[in-house]
RNA sequence: GGAGGGGUUCCCGAGUGGCUAAAGGGAGCAGACUGUAAAUCUGCCGGCUGUCGCCUUCGUAGGUUCGAAUCCUACCCCCUCCA
Protein backbone atom coordinates (compact mmCIF):
# COMPACT_ATOMS: atom_id res chain seq x y z
CA UNK A 1 0.00 0.00 0.00
CA UNK A 2 1.47 3.11 -1.19
CA UNK A 3 1.79 6.34 1.31
CA UNK A 4 -1.31 8.71 2.45
CA UNK A 5 0.39 10.93 0.47
CA UNK A 6 0.78 9.18 -2.71
CA UNK A 7 -2.72 7.66 -2.09
CA UNK A 8 -4.52 11.11 -1.36
CA UNK A 9 -3.07 12.33 -4.72
CA UNK A 10 -4.60 9.65 -6.78
CA UNK A 11 -7.87 9.39 -4.76
CA UNK A 12 -8.38 13.41 -5.56
CA UNK A 13 -8.02 13.19 -9.11
CA UNK A 14 -11.08 14.17 -10.79
CA UNK A 15 -12.84 15.03 -7.47
CA UNK A 16 -15.18 17.51 -7.46
CA UNK A 17 -15.70 17.24 -3.51
CA UNK A 18 -14.50 14.84 -1.01
CA UNK A 19 -16.36 15.36 2.74
CA UNK A 20 -14.58 15.59 4.70
CA UNK A 21 -11.12 15.87 3.70
CA UNK A 22 -8.97 15.32 6.99
CA UNK A 23 -11.11 12.64 7.74
CA UNK A 24 -10.11 10.65 4.86
CA UNK A 25 -6.79 10.89 6.05
CA UNK A 26 -7.06 10.22 9.10
CA UNK A 27 -9.22 6.40 7.79
CA UNK A 28 -5.67 6.39 5.11
CA UNK A 29 -3.48 6.59 8.05
CA UNK A 30 -4.84 4.00 10.08
CA UNK A 31 -5.48 1.86 7.71
CA UNK A 32 -1.70 1.87 7.06
CA UNK A 33 -1.31 1.10 10.13
CA UNK A 34 -3.16 -1.63 11.29
CA UNK A 35 -3.00 -3.06 7.62
CA UNK A 36 -6.61 -3.26 7.07
CA UNK A 37 -8.01 -1.90 4.14
CA UNK A 38 -10.76 1.11 3.97
CA UNK A 39 -13.89 -0.38 2.65
CA UNK A 40 -15.26 1.63 -0.44
CA UNK A 41 -18.60 1.42 -0.95
CA UNK A 42 -20.93 2.21 -4.69
CA UNK A 43 -24.39 1.79 -5.07
CA UNK A 44 -25.42 0.67 -8.45
CA UNK A 45 -29.01 1.21 -9.74
CA UNK A 46 -29.64 -2.26 -11.75
CA UNK A 47 -32.44 -1.00 -13.78
CA UNK A 48 -30.26 0.31 -16.90
CA UNK A 49 -27.49 -2.79 -17.86
CA UNK A 50 -25.81 -0.83 -20.57
CA UNK A 51 -22.62 0.65 -19.01
CA UNK A 52 -21.41 3.36 -20.65
CA UNK A 53 -18.10 5.77 -20.03
CA UNK A 54 -20.00 7.76 -18.45
CA UNK A 55 -20.80 5.37 -15.19
CA UNK A 56 -16.82 4.25 -15.16
CA UNK A 57 -15.89 7.64 -14.19
CA UNK A 58 -16.97 6.50 -10.61
CA UNK A 59 -15.88 2.86 -11.63
CA UNK A 60 -12.49 3.97 -12.56
CA UNK A 61 -12.34 5.71 -8.67
CA UNK A 62 -13.26 2.40 -7.70
CA UNK A 63 -10.40 0.83 -9.10
CA UNK A 64 -8.02 3.58 -8.10
CA UNK A 65 -9.00 2.37 -4.53
CA UNK A 66 -8.65 -1.35 -5.75
CA UNK A 67 -5.11 -0.36 -6.76
CA UNK A 68 -4.39 0.96 -3.44
CA UNK A 69 -5.15 -2.11 -1.90
CA UNK A 70 -8.57 -1.12 -0.41
CA UNK A 71 -11.79 -3.31 -0.13
CA UNK A 72 -13.93 -2.70 -3.19
CA UNK A 73 -17.57 -3.30 -2.72
CA UNK A 74 -20.31 -2.53 -5.09
CA UNK A 75 -23.89 -2.72 -4.24
CA UNK A 76 -26.63 -3.37 -6.47
CA UNK A 77 -29.65 -1.41 -5.64
CA UNK A 78 -32.26 -4.56 -6.48
CA UNK A 79 -34.38 -3.29 -3.25
CA UNK A 80 -34.55 0.31 -4.06
CA UNK A 81 -34.86 -0.78 -7.91
CA UNK A 82 -37.99 -2.95 -7.29
CA UNK A 83 -40.06 -0.28 -5.91
CA UNK A 84 -39.53 1.58 -8.26
CA UNK A 85 -37.80 5.35 -7.53
CA UNK A 86 -39.67 8.73 -8.76
CA UNK A 87 -36.74 11.03 -7.64
CA UNK A 88 -36.91 14.09 -10.12
CA UNK A 89 -38.01 12.09 -12.92
CA UNK A 90 -41.64 12.94 -14.58
CA UNK A 91 -42.75 9.21 -15.13
CA UNK A 92 -42.34 6.55 -12.27
CA UNK A 93 -40.23 4.09 -13.27
CA UNK A 94 -40.81 0.80 -13.60
CA UNK A 95 -40.86 -1.61 -10.95
CA UNK A 96 -38.47 -4.78 -11.78
CA UNK A 97 -39.03 -8.43 -11.26
CA UNK A 98 -36.90 -10.54 -9.90
CA UNK A 99 -35.62 -12.21 -13.04
CA UNK A 100 -34.89 -9.19 -14.57
CA UNK A 101 -32.67 -7.49 -11.39
CA UNK A 102 -30.90 -10.97 -11.63
CA UNK A 103 -30.28 -10.89 -15.25
CA UNK A 104 -29.35 -7.20 -15.63
CA UNK A 105 -27.38 -7.85 -12.36
CA UNK A 106 -25.24 -10.71 -14.45
CA UNK A 107 -24.87 -8.22 -17.25
CA UNK A 108 -23.23 -5.32 -15.37
CA UNK A 109 -21.22 -7.94 -13.36
CA UNK A 110 -19.90 -8.48 -16.91
CA UNK A 111 -19.28 -4.95 -17.31
CA UNK A 112 -17.98 -3.98 -14.61
CA UNK A 113 -15.02 -6.13 -14.75
CA UNK A 114 -13.68 -4.60 -17.04
CA UNK A 115 -13.24 -1.52 -15.69
CA UNK A 116 -12.63 -3.51 -12.06
CA UNK A 117 -10.94 -6.53 -10.87
CA UNK A 118 -13.06 -9.45 -9.93
CA UNK A 119 -11.04 -11.11 -8.12
CA UNK A 120 -10.84 -8.10 -5.52
CA UNK A 121 -14.21 -6.86 -5.80
CA UNK A 122 -17.32 -7.59 -3.47
CA UNK A 123 -21.03 -7.39 -5.02
CA UNK A 124 -23.65 -7.15 -3.33
CA UNK A 125 -27.57 -6.39 -2.93
CA UNK A 126 -29.09 -4.19 -0.81
CA UNK A 127 -32.28 -6.61 -0.32
CA UNK A 128 -30.16 -8.66 1.72
CA UNK A 129 -30.45 -6.14 4.55
CA UNK A 130 -33.43 -4.23 3.57
CA UNK A 131 -35.90 -6.66 2.97
CA UNK A 132 -35.82 -7.82 6.55
CA UNK A 133 -36.51 -5.11 8.22
CA UNK A 134 -39.61 -5.04 10.03
CA UNK A 135 -42.37 -1.85 10.19
CA UNK A 136 -40.86 -0.48 13.51
CA UNK A 137 -37.85 -0.97 11.85
CA UNK A 138 -38.70 1.14 9.02
CA UNK A 139 -39.85 3.71 11.47
CA UNK A 140 -37.27 3.90 13.39
CA UNK A 141 -34.87 4.61 10.89
CA UNK A 142 -37.35 6.94 9.69
CA UNK A 143 -36.53 9.04 13.15
CA UNK A 144 -33.36 9.42 12.42
CA UNK A 145 -33.64 12.19 9.99
CA UNK A 146 -35.89 15.09 9.77
CA UNK A 147 -38.22 16.52 7.34
CA UNK A 148 -36.25 20.14 7.15
CA UNK A 149 -33.16 18.11 6.88
CA UNK A 150 -34.44 15.98 3.99
CA UNK A 151 -35.47 19.99 2.41
CA UNK A 152 -32.10 20.32 2.47
CA UNK A 153 -31.67 18.44 -0.66
CA UNK A 154 -31.43 20.35 -4.18
CA UNK A 155 -34.35 18.62 -5.50
CA UNK A 156 -36.73 18.16 -2.90
CA UNK A 157 -35.68 22.29 -1.86
CA UNK A 158 -36.70 22.74 -5.27
CA UNK A 159 -39.83 21.30 -5.52
CA UNK A 160 -40.95 22.37 -2.21
CA UNK A 161 -40.78 25.60 -3.03
CA UNK A 162 -42.18 25.21 -6.61
CA UNK A 163 -44.79 23.94 -5.00
CA UNK A 164 -44.19 20.50 -6.60
CA UNK A 165 -45.25 17.14 -5.13
CA UNK A 166 -43.41 15.15 -3.08
CA UNK A 167 -44.33 11.48 -1.86
CA UNK A 168 -43.34 10.75 1.41
CA UNK A 169 -41.82 7.66 -0.05
CA UNK A 170 -38.91 9.30 -1.68
CA UNK A 171 -37.81 10.29 1.94
CA UNK A 172 -36.99 7.05 1.91
CA UNK A 173 -34.64 6.57 -0.67
CA UNK A 174 -31.63 8.81 0.69
CA UNK A 175 -32.36 6.70 4.26
CA UNK A 176 -31.98 3.33 2.37
CA UNK A 177 -28.79 4.24 0.85
CA UNK A 178 -27.84 5.39 3.87
CA UNK A 179 -28.52 2.85 5.42
CA UNK A 180 -26.13 0.62 2.94
CA UNK A 181 -23.50 2.20 4.91
CA UNK A 182 -24.63 1.27 8.10
CA UNK A 183 -24.70 -2.41 6.74
CA UNK A 184 -21.88 -2.91 5.36
CA UNK A 185 -19.73 0.30 8.18
CA UNK A 186 -18.38 1.60 5.02
CA UNK A 187 -15.60 4.06 5.00
CA UNK A 188 -15.98 5.76 1.32
CA UNK A 189 -18.96 6.18 -0.31
CA UNK A 190 -18.49 7.14 -3.91
CA UNK A 191 -21.54 8.94 -6.32
CA UNK A 192 -21.72 11.33 -8.44
CA UNK A 193 -22.26 15.13 -7.56
CA UNK A 194 -26.03 14.16 -7.77
CA UNK A 195 -25.63 11.80 -5.07
CA UNK A 196 -24.56 14.26 -2.55
CA UNK A 197 -27.34 14.36 -0.33
CA UNK A 198 -27.68 10.66 -0.22
CA UNK A 199 -24.01 10.08 0.25
CA UNK A 200 -24.13 12.79 3.42
CA UNK A 201 -27.24 11.01 5.01
CA UNK A 202 -24.91 7.83 5.07
CA UNK A 203 -23.03 9.74 7.68
CA UNK A 204 -25.81 11.13 9.60
CA UNK A 205 -26.92 7.32 9.73
CA UNK A 206 -23.80 6.28 10.44
CA UNK A 207 -23.58 8.14 13.32
CA UNK A 208 -26.92 7.68 14.56
CA UNK A 209 -26.02 3.91 14.58
CA UNK A 210 -23.07 4.77 16.56
CA UNK A 211 -20.34 3.95 13.74
CA UNK A 212 -17.58 6.41 12.58
CA UNK A 213 -19.15 8.14 9.50
CA UNK A 214 -18.09 7.56 5.94
CA UNK A 215 -15.98 9.55 3.82
CA UNK A 216 -18.23 11.08 0.67
CA UNK A 217 -16.64 11.39 -2.79
CA UNK A 218 -18.51 13.24 -5.22
CA UNK A 219 -17.19 12.85 -8.83
CA UNK A 220 -18.42 14.98 -11.68
CA UNK A 221 -21.16 13.74 -14.42
CA UNK A 222 -19.60 13.34 -17.47
CA UNK A 223 -21.16 14.81 -20.88
CA UNK A 224 -21.51 12.84 -23.66
CA UNK A 225 -20.16 13.63 -27.66
CA UNK A 226 -22.31 16.40 -27.93
CA UNK A 227 -20.52 18.55 -25.13
CA UNK A 228 -23.68 19.39 -23.84
CA UNK A 229 -25.74 17.18 -22.22
CA UNK A 230 -24.60 14.45 -19.84
CA UNK A 231 -23.72 11.08 -21.19
CA UNK A 232 -26.63 8.44 -21.51
CA UNK A 233 -27.99 6.08 -23.92
CA UNK A 234 -31.55 7.72 -24.17
CA UNK A 235 -29.63 11.12 -25.83
CA UNK A 236 -27.47 8.78 -27.97
CA UNK A 237 -24.15 10.73 -26.87
CA UNK A 238 -22.43 7.69 -24.88
CA UNK A 239 -19.60 5.31 -25.92
CA UNK A 240 -20.92 2.28 -24.43
CA UNK A 241 -17.94 -0.03 -22.87
CA UNK A 242 -19.01 -3.19 -25.15
CA UNK A 243 -18.92 -1.72 -28.60
CA UNK A 244 -16.76 -2.32 -31.48
CA UNK A 245 -12.70 -0.39 -31.14
CA UNK A 246 -13.45 1.24 -34.45
CA UNK A 247 -16.95 2.97 -32.84
CA UNK A 248 -15.06 3.37 -29.80
CA UNK A 249 -12.00 5.69 -31.91
CA UNK A 250 -14.47 7.61 -33.90
CA UNK A 251 -16.53 8.18 -31.60
CA UNK A 252 -13.97 9.55 -29.20
CA UNK A 253 -12.35 11.58 -32.30
CA UNK A 254 -15.78 13.37 -31.97
CA UNK A 255 -15.38 15.05 -28.74
CA UNK A 256 -14.84 18.53 -28.15
CA UNK A 257 -11.83 19.54 -27.98
CA UNK A 258 -12.63 21.10 -24.67
CA UNK A 259 -13.59 17.60 -23.32
CA UNK A 260 -10.32 16.05 -24.15
CA UNK A 261 -8.67 16.70 -20.84
CA UNK A 262 -11.41 15.88 -18.53
CA UNK A 263 -11.78 12.43 -20.26
CA UNK A 264 -7.91 12.07 -19.85
CA UNK A 265 -8.83 12.49 -15.98
CA UNK A 266 -12.08 10.84 -15.62
CA UNK A 267 -11.98 7.60 -17.85
CA UNK A 268 -8.64 7.05 -19.06
CA UNK A 269 -6.09 5.40 -16.32
CA UNK A 270 -3.40 7.83 -17.85
CA UNK A 271 -1.18 9.14 -15.14
CA UNK A 272 -1.49 12.28 -13.24
CA UNK A 273 2.16 13.51 -14.30
CA UNK A 274 1.45 12.73 -17.53
CA UNK A 275 -1.65 14.03 -17.36
CA UNK A 276 -0.15 17.41 -17.05
CA UNK A 277 2.48 17.06 -19.67
CA UNK A 278 -0.77 16.71 -22.33
CA UNK A 279 -1.91 20.23 -20.18
CA UNK A 280 0.97 21.57 -20.69
CA UNK A 281 1.18 20.66 -24.04
CA UNK A 282 -1.47 21.70 -25.42
CA UNK A 283 -1.31 24.80 -23.40
CA UNK A 284 1.83 25.89 -25.11
CA UNK A 285 0.59 24.92 -28.56
CA UNK A 286 3.38 21.98 -28.67
CA UNK A 287 0.96 19.34 -29.03
CA UNK A 288 -1.51 19.13 -31.75
CA UNK A 289 -4.89 18.95 -30.29
CA UNK A 290 -5.69 16.50 -32.94
CA UNK A 291 -3.00 13.83 -31.72
CA UNK A 292 -3.78 14.80 -28.32
CA UNK A 293 -7.27 13.43 -28.85
CA UNK A 294 -6.40 10.29 -31.10
CA UNK A 295 -3.87 9.63 -27.99
CA UNK A 296 -7.13 9.94 -25.75
CA UNK A 297 -9.15 7.44 -28.21
CA UNK A 298 -6.18 4.89 -28.10
CA UNK A 299 -5.96 5.01 -24.45
CA UNK A 300 -9.72 4.43 -24.15
CA UNK A 301 -9.90 1.22 -26.92
CA UNK A 302 -7.19 0.24 -25.45
CA UNK A 303 -8.46 0.12 -22.24
CA UNK A 304 -11.69 -1.86 -23.05
CA UNK A 305 -9.87 -3.73 -26.28
CA UNK A 306 -6.23 -3.89 -25.41
CA UNK A 307 -3.64 -1.78 -27.79
CA UNK A 308 -3.49 -4.07 -31.12
CA UNK A 309 -7.26 -3.46 -31.46
CA UNK A 310 -6.25 0.43 -30.34
CA UNK A 311 -3.64 0.38 -33.08
CA UNK A 312 -6.02 -1.07 -35.93
CA UNK A 313 -8.90 1.05 -35.24
CA UNK A 314 -6.45 4.12 -35.80
CA UNK A 315 -5.42 3.29 -38.62
CA UNK A 316 -8.68 2.81 -40.31
CA UNK A 317 -9.54 6.04 -38.80
CA UNK A 318 -6.76 7.75 -40.65
CA UNK A 319 -7.49 6.04 -43.84
CA UNK A 320 -11.31 6.74 -43.98
CA UNK A 321 -10.79 10.18 -42.20
CA UNK A 322 -7.53 12.05 -42.93
CA UNK A 323 -6.80 10.10 -45.99
CA UNK A 324 -10.26 10.18 -47.28
CA UNK A 325 -9.44 6.30 -48.62
CA UNK A 326 -11.94 3.91 -48.52
CA UNK A 327 -12.42 2.15 -45.05
CA UNK A 328 -10.65 -1.68 -45.30
CA UNK A 329 -14.00 -3.53 -45.13
CA UNK A 330 -16.96 -2.41 -46.62
CA UNK A 331 -20.19 -4.19 -46.40
CA UNK A 332 -21.56 -5.60 -49.44
CA UNK A 333 -25.24 -5.35 -50.69
CA UNK A 334 -26.61 -7.54 -52.54
CA UNK A 335 -28.13 -6.07 -56.18
CA UNK A 336 -30.57 -8.74 -57.07
CA UNK A 337 -32.74 -9.12 -60.39
CA UNK A 338 -36.03 -7.39 -58.85
CA UNK A 339 -34.33 -4.13 -57.61
CA UNK A 340 -33.41 -3.54 -61.42
CA UNK A 341 -35.76 -2.09 -64.32
CA UNK A 342 -34.22 -2.06 -67.72
CA UNK A 343 -30.57 -2.62 -65.98
CA UNK A 344 -30.94 0.31 -63.56
CA UNK A 345 -32.25 1.39 -60.35
CA UNK A 346 -32.82 5.27 -59.08
CA UNK A 347 -30.61 6.04 -57.12
CA UNK A 348 -32.60 7.27 -53.67
CA UNK A 349 -34.28 3.56 -53.59
CA UNK A 350 -30.66 1.94 -53.64
CA UNK A 351 -29.59 3.64 -50.65
CA UNK A 352 -32.81 2.95 -48.63
CA UNK A 353 -32.96 -0.47 -49.76
CA UNK A 354 -29.41 -0.91 -48.70
CA UNK A 355 -29.75 0.96 -45.46
CA UNK A 356 -28.01 3.78 -45.96
CA UNK A 357 -31.29 6.21 -45.32
CA UNK A 358 -34.43 5.60 -43.90
CA UNK A 359 -36.50 6.67 -46.87
CA UNK A 360 -36.18 7.67 -50.26
CA UNK A 361 -36.94 10.96 -49.29
CA UNK A 362 -33.88 11.38 -46.99
CA UNK A 363 -31.70 9.96 -49.90
CA UNK A 364 -32.88 12.39 -52.25
CA UNK A 365 -32.31 15.18 -49.35
CA UNK A 366 -28.53 13.83 -49.20
CA UNK A 367 -27.86 13.75 -52.61
CA UNK A 368 -29.08 17.23 -53.12
CA UNK A 369 -26.70 18.11 -50.15
CA UNK A 370 -23.82 16.56 -52.11
CA UNK A 371 -23.54 13.91 -49.55
CA UNK A 372 -23.57 10.69 -52.14
CA UNK A 373 -20.82 9.41 -53.92
CA UNK A 374 -20.80 6.40 -56.68
CA UNK A 375 -17.38 5.08 -57.04
CA UNK A 376 -15.75 8.27 -55.19
CA UNK A 377 -17.47 10.65 -57.89
CA UNK A 378 -20.44 13.32 -56.38
CA UNK A 379 -23.79 12.74 -57.44
CA UNK A 380 -25.84 16.06 -57.42
CA UNK A 381 -29.05 14.50 -59.29
CA UNK A 382 -31.61 12.98 -56.80
CA UNK A 383 -33.38 11.69 -60.33
CA UNK A 384 -30.03 9.87 -61.34
CA UNK A 385 -30.68 6.06 -62.47
CA UNK A 386 -27.60 3.73 -61.59
CA UNK A 387 -26.39 0.53 -63.27
CA UNK A 388 -25.00 -1.30 -60.97
CA UNK A 389 -21.44 -2.98 -61.32
CA UNK A 390 -20.15 -5.69 -59.62
CA UNK A 391 -17.85 -4.08 -56.89
CA UNK A 392 -19.23 -0.27 -57.01
CA UNK A 393 -18.44 1.80 -53.72
CA UNK A 394 -21.53 3.60 -52.72
CA UNK A 395 -21.05 6.43 -50.09
CA UNK A 396 -23.63 8.21 -48.36
CA UNK A 397 -22.42 11.29 -45.93
CA UNK A 398 -19.07 10.41 -44.05
CA UNK A 399 -18.96 7.23 -42.53
CA UNK A 400 -21.96 5.08 -44.39
CA UNK A 401 -20.23 2.92 -47.55
CA UNK A 402 -21.34 -0.24 -49.18
CA UNK A 403 -20.07 -2.20 -52.06
CA UNK A 404 -22.21 -3.56 -54.32
CA UNK A 405 -22.34 -7.12 -55.29
CA UNK A 406 -24.10 -8.25 -58.69
CA UNK A 407 -24.10 -11.86 -59.73
C1' G B 1 -65.92 18.04 -2.57
C1' G B 2 -64.66 23.28 -4.51
C1' A B 3 -61.34 26.85 -7.33
C1' G B 4 -57.50 27.36 -10.76
C1' G B 5 -53.05 26.15 -14.06
C1' G B 6 -51.40 22.92 -17.81
C1' G B 7 -50.73 18.69 -21.76
C1' U B 8 -47.29 21.51 -28.92
C1' U B 9 -43.18 18.16 -33.58
C1' C B 10 -36.55 13.91 -30.53
C1' C B 11 -35.83 17.60 -26.10
C1' C B 12 -36.68 22.60 -24.33
C1' G B 13 -40.03 26.14 -25.75
C1' A B 14 -43.14 30.05 -28.96
C1' G B 15 -47.73 30.14 -31.11
C1' U B 16 -54.99 31.93 -29.48
C1' G B 17 -59.22 30.98 -36.43
C1' G B 18 -56.37 31.10 -42.44
C1' C B 19 -49.83 33.77 -44.41
C1' U B 20 -48.59 27.14 -39.59
C1' A B 21 -45.69 21.01 -40.89
C1' A B 22 -46.09 24.99 -36.85
C1' A B 23 -40.95 30.78 -34.30
C1' G B 24 -36.41 30.17 -31.52
C1' G B 25 -32.73 27.16 -29.11
C1' G B 26 -30.55 22.27 -28.29
C1' A B 27 -29.66 17.49 -30.31
C1' G B 28 -29.26 15.01 -35.11
C1' C B 29 -27.84 14.83 -40.51
C1' A B 30 -25.21 16.89 -44.89
C1' G B 31 -21.73 20.31 -47.23
C1' A B 32 -17.63 23.80 -47.12
C1' C B 33 -13.33 24.59 -44.52
C1' U B 34 -9.92 22.09 -41.50
C1' G B 35 -6.46 19.81 -37.35
C1' U B 36 -10.56 14.90 -36.36
C1' A B 37 -16.63 12.20 -36.73
C1' A B 38 -13.06 19.31 -33.03
C1' A B 39 -14.28 24.53 -33.82
C1' U B 40 -16.57 27.80 -37.35
C1' C B 41 -19.87 28.83 -41.39
C1' U B 42 -23.97 27.14 -44.66
C1' G B 43 -28.01 23.98 -45.69
C1' C B 44 -31.46 20.08 -44.15
C1' C B 45 -34.24 18.56 -40.16
C1' G B 46 -42.84 14.68 -39.41
C1' G B 47 -43.76 10.65 -43.08
C1' C B 48 -44.50 9.25 -48.03
C1' U B 49 -43.82 10.68 -52.94
C1' G B 50 -39.23 9.64 -59.88
C1' U B 51 -40.78 16.06 -56.98
C1' C B 52 -47.11 16.77 -59.19
C1' G B 53 -48.50 16.50 -54.72
C1' C B 54 -50.46 13.25 -50.87
C1' C B 55 -50.88 11.70 -45.78
C1' U B 56 -50.23 12.21 -40.49
C1' U B 57 -49.07 15.59 -36.11
C1' C B 58 -50.16 20.21 -31.48
C1' G B 59 -53.48 14.89 -24.59
C1' U B 60 -58.23 11.75 -26.53
C1' A B 61 -63.04 11.74 -28.94
C1' G B 62 -66.57 14.58 -31.09
C1' G B 63 -68.55 19.51 -32.74
C1' U B 64 -68.67 24.77 -34.84
C1' U B 65 -66.48 26.80 -39.39
C1' C B 66 -65.24 27.43 -46.32
C1' G B 67 -60.96 26.81 -42.91
C1' A B 68 -58.83 24.88 -36.00
C1' A B 69 -52.81 23.68 -32.50
C1' U B 70 -55.86 27.99 -31.98
C1' C B 71 -63.34 28.39 -30.73
C1' C B 72 -67.18 24.80 -28.28
C1' U B 73 -68.48 19.97 -25.69
C1' A B 74 -67.20 15.60 -23.22
C1' C B 75 -63.41 12.65 -21.55
C1' C B 76 -58.24 11.24 -19.98
C1' C B 77 -53.74 12.67 -17.66
C1' C B 78 -50.44 16.02 -14.75
C1' C B 79 -50.07 19.93 -11.22
C1' U B 80 -51.43 23.84 -7.52
C1' C B 81 -54.58 26.02 -3.87
C1' C B 82 -58.92 25.65 -0.50
C1' A B 83 -61.64 21.82 2.34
Amino acid sequence: MPGVDEQLEIIKRGTVEIVPEDELEEKLKRAMTTTKPLKIKLGLDPTAPDIHLGHTVVLQKMRQFQELGHEVIIILGDYTARIGDPTGKSETRKQLTEEQVQANARTYEKQIFKVLNPERTRLVFNSQWLAPLDFAQVIQLAAKSTVARMLERDDFARRFREGLPISIHEFFYPLMQGYDSVALQADVELGGTDQKFNLLMGRTLQKEYGQEPQIAIMMPILEGLDGVHKMSKSLGNYIGIDEPAREMYGKTMSLPDELMLRYFELVTPVPLDELRRIADGLASGELHPRDVKMRLAREIVSFYHGPEAAGEAEAEFKRVFQQHDLPGEIPGFRVTAEMLADGHIWLPRLLQQAGLVASTSEGRRMIQQGGVKVDGEKVIDPASLLSPVDGMVIRAGKRKFIRLICS
